[in-house]
DNA sequence: GCCCGTCGTTGCGCCAGCGCAAAGAGGCAG
DNA sequence: CTGCCTCTTTGCGCTGGCGCAACGACGGGC
């Protein structure tokens, strides 16, 4: 059954063996998400764990300002609200359904008692969220210490592992991706993202329309997201 | 004994009965950290596992300018490193000790074992790195979202919470924290940070010296962390 | 006491990035 | 096709905050 593929290569039931499997779908609830609805909302006592199957969910909280800011994006076989089922409170962000995503969802004492059970479950969801730590902490030094254009590179190099699919003369960030996300991910505005992308793409680093971006030199948008010292003369100060 | 109460009381170890607890000291080493030196750094493979007895650890990453990051400090019965525990790989971060440090260190494979015997320690961490990464993402949320002087009031209020002593005219903050310290943790430079803290100084919200911050209004300091639109500084204010 | 190293302050110039406005470019519904 | 709506681009002015430099203040070592 696909199901059962899909939890057994998820980094939450990695390694669980298929009775395992078996018995966490015969507990879950199968969902779908309303067309363009929040499936939770920042701040709502947290009582869902969910797993999507097909679609995606993006995770966004909201700044003072009322801007938002997007955390990251949630794929196929990917769990979210994990951290949640054990310290309780409420979700720290918000989830947006994108297209008919359909997901596996837990109630809280149900994924409880599952990882009670099955202690290789703890161990996974362990690991699964120390990922999302290091990844969170990576993306906070990123963003107290690099400039802008930096960051977008870094954002979009971040897509083309998750969403990237190749296509004739690079790679297309395979998800509808307008500027305010990206400015959104990156904490900048959607004016500042628009100029850097027209830049790029007229140095043919990538190429770009209406919500969507092929990158069609990853090892120049590498370079940037390495290199770019603050401006360029640096380099050879005497 | 001192160390039974202070892992009894520690969030990895809450809960645990006390035969466990006397298991897991008799498992680790006691470490006094060298002067100044750095326990542990960025990039190298995670070993060991460490709970702070006394003093204090500073958790840094070092920016692609060079500049260090603060992550995080580290009291007395707190953990770090935890989430290498399980995710392996390296220390995400450098931790630097402040003063004579004493710590409890446990190497990978013990607190695996530990945790593998013990699931209530599993739970515990996992709770353990949830919450850690609900406050990292908040903090990502503010530097992605919020103007420098927010930023800082935010951060003394946390330093606060977590280091606060109780002196007369207000709550002192009880370590050493230089204008480099308070700009590394929100993402700014030292002179900004200089300013900001002298115009709070001229306005009796804090009372600051030489690696010394003493806020005298905390409740000003509140609202500066909370409203603050970009600017608006003398409307009505009762 | 004195020296020296670190920390803090402040004035000044400057620029990366913001904010707005106005106009173009797709895409979708009817 | 037409109209509408959203997304995008780009010019322009502005400013928050950076970067430096110079100076002052504190504290520890001897």
């Amino acid at each position: 059954m696909r199901l059962l593929d899909l939890l057994g290569d998820s980094k939450l039931f990695q390694g669980a063996d298929r009775p395992v499997l078996a018995e966490a779908i015969a507990c879950a609830r199968e969902q779908r998400a309303a067309v363009e609805g929040a499936v939770f909302r920042e701040g709502e006592p947290a009582e869902w764990l969910c797993i999507v199957v097909t679609g995606r969910l993006k995770l966004t909280q909201v700044g003072s300002d009322g801007a938002e800011v997007i955390l990251r994006f949630v794929g196929p076989g990917e769990a979210t609200a994990a951290l949640t089922v054990f310290d309780g409170a409420v979700y720290p962000a918000t989830a947006w359904a994108e297209g008919g995503t359909r997901m596996l969802v837990w109630s809280r004492e149900t994924m409880q008692a599952l990882l009670r059970a099955h202690p290789v479950l703890a161990l996974n969801a362990l690991r699964l969220v120390s990922e999302r730590l290091r990844e969170v902490q990576e993306r906070f030094r990123e963003l107290a210490s690099e400039r802008v254009a930096q960051r977008i590179a870094r954002a979009l190099l971040r897509l083309v592992r998750q969403a990237g699919r190749k296509v004739e003369g690079g790679v297309l960030i395979d998800m509808p991706l307008s500027r305010r996300d990206l400015a959104a991910m990156t904490g900048t505005t959607l004016f500042t993202v628009s100029r850097v992308l027209s830049e790029w793409e007229s140095q043919g680093i990538i190429e770009s329309g209406r919500e969507r971006v092929v990158i069609k030199r990853p090892h120049g948008l590498v370079a940037l997201a390495e290199d770019l010292p603050p401006s360029r003369p640096n380099a050879e100060r005497p």
